[in-house]
DNA sequence: TGCACGCTTTGACTTGGATCAAAGCAGACC
DNA sequence: GGTCTGCTTTGATCCAAGTCAAAGCGTGCA
């Protein structure tokens, strides 16, 4: 699940330096999350059969949009994203993807999106043949892939209506409070202290602004006491309550008695 | 399948005078798509026994954003749409739900995003608690929402992207060829007549603009001569290739050979 | 026939964020 | 220690789209 709050915590993300060469699926550190997660015994050995790891260095471009779909794969550790280009080169994030989120459509021959490393990246890799086969004939990969998606879905559209209508500041101050609820450490004080995960740059690619924009809004938040730098790429959060009224969220969530 | 390229056409889209009294599964107009698609005969009799038909007048609020959720849905006939609200009023459409389209998140408790129907819409209903079961018990249902949901997260990060960094006219261009795509109804002459399903407001809802951008962008496109009105609703593409040329998409889809 | 209501167009003005440009800063590598 | 490189900040300016306001237009209803 991407974009939006997840089990998958910041600790889990960082883990890219995993040892994975004897990895069993029943010793892997996505087992009970990834699309693996309701298999039997017997669907655990199929794909077993078909699967192959492979790492990528932040940066490296996992699959280009528009190439033959040879695989589909689960992150194992590290962040992906998924982008989009315009004719003239401006570009937008569409996905970001955690830890046992699956990248690939089984029945598609094509892939979609630009797949990139946004950190260094392990992932397990199923053939894509065998593996829509054994989407036809046993039913748990299909039910946990629907759930997937569905979460994902949810986060997606979630993410349009930040994309569509909110301003600079309540797009940065999502952003951040969608990080603060990934990171489980938090201080007595209330404060929390989370790591950035990826440059100006990246939030601004993610985010539907420019990294000019996105710099003078950290700051702008900053200035009015809501967060607080530590290091270049580390930052707590000093004011969740007033981070969150920040993004323009409608808070309730409905609930009509 | 909602905002992209989808097998609905236009025509479908507007039979929502179909008698629907008389319904077996079998002779259901969405039988081939919908949800049930994959269902073998016995799986069929027992959606058939959770089944219920329910109607809805254009503007009608079918589910409101933290209502709990009994039932999931087909959409059988007619247009619905999925938005989400900030604090303050400003609105977004965060998708697009035509025939065939599925309703709601088999596992979820509460209602993600206020669903209303566009137009005058007819949905075929199922009690959420026995179709989870069903989902659990059998294959086909899952495997049919997979896909669906797959389809849906494809055209959701399609839109993120126009949301994001298109302009207003390359929004307008993109949601006229959206809808062209769609009619099937092409002249000789290469003319293309579509019937527009929204107000200005409700596409500017959609495309992340304002009513007004909306009306100014669209007189823009036909001052350039690649669209003329015909009537209120009614609107005739002129020049297809400058339109597609208008959406600012990156045409080739890759094939790197 | 005409009034009313909902939608659409058009105009004038404002503004948030993009763009262009130039310094700062910090870690990496020599 | 020094300089190179990539990231970040800050400033000045500009413009696309939003906002506010006022007419048009058409359909339906009285």
């Amino acid at each position: 699940s991407n974009l939006s709050p997840a089990p998958a915590t910041l600790t889990q993300i960082n883990m890219h330096k995993i040892d994975l060469t004897p990895i069993k699926c029943s010793d892997c550190p996505i087992r009970h999350r990834a699309v693996c997660s309701r298999c039997d015994g017997d669907e655990l050995l199929q794909l077993e059969a078909m699967k192959s790891y492979r790492s990528y260095k932040a940066g490296d471009v996992i699959l280009w949009r528009g190439e033959p779909l040879e695989f589909v794969a689960s992150v194992v550790s590290g962040v992906a994203n998924l982008s989009k280009t315009l004719e003239d080169g401006r570009t937008q994030m569409v996905g970001l993807l955690l830890p046992s989120d699956f990248i690939g459509r089984p029945g598609r021959m094509q892939v979609e999106f630009d797949v990139t490393a946004t950190t260094d990246v392990t992932l397990c890799r199923f053939e894509r043949v065998p593996f829509e086969k054994l989407i036809e004939e046993t039913p748990h990969v299909a039910q946990r892939l629907m759930e997937l998606a569905l979460d994902e879905l949810d986060a997606a559209r979630d993410w349009m209506i930040l994309l569509g209508r909110k301003t600079a500041r309540e797009k940065i101050a999502t952003f951040l409070d969608l990080l603060a609820s990934r990171a489980d450490f938090e201080q007595a004080s209330g404060k929390i202290t989370l790591d950035m995960p990826m440059t100006r740059d990246q939030i601004a690619n993610f985010l539907g602004l420019t990294l000019e924009t996105v710099s003078r809004q950290l700051n702008a938040l900053k200035k009015d006491g809501m967060i607080a730098f530590s290091g270049r790429r580390e930052l707590d959060v000093v004011d969740i309550v007033a981070l969150r009224q920040a993004t323009g969220d409608d808070a309730d969530g409905g609930m009509i008695v």
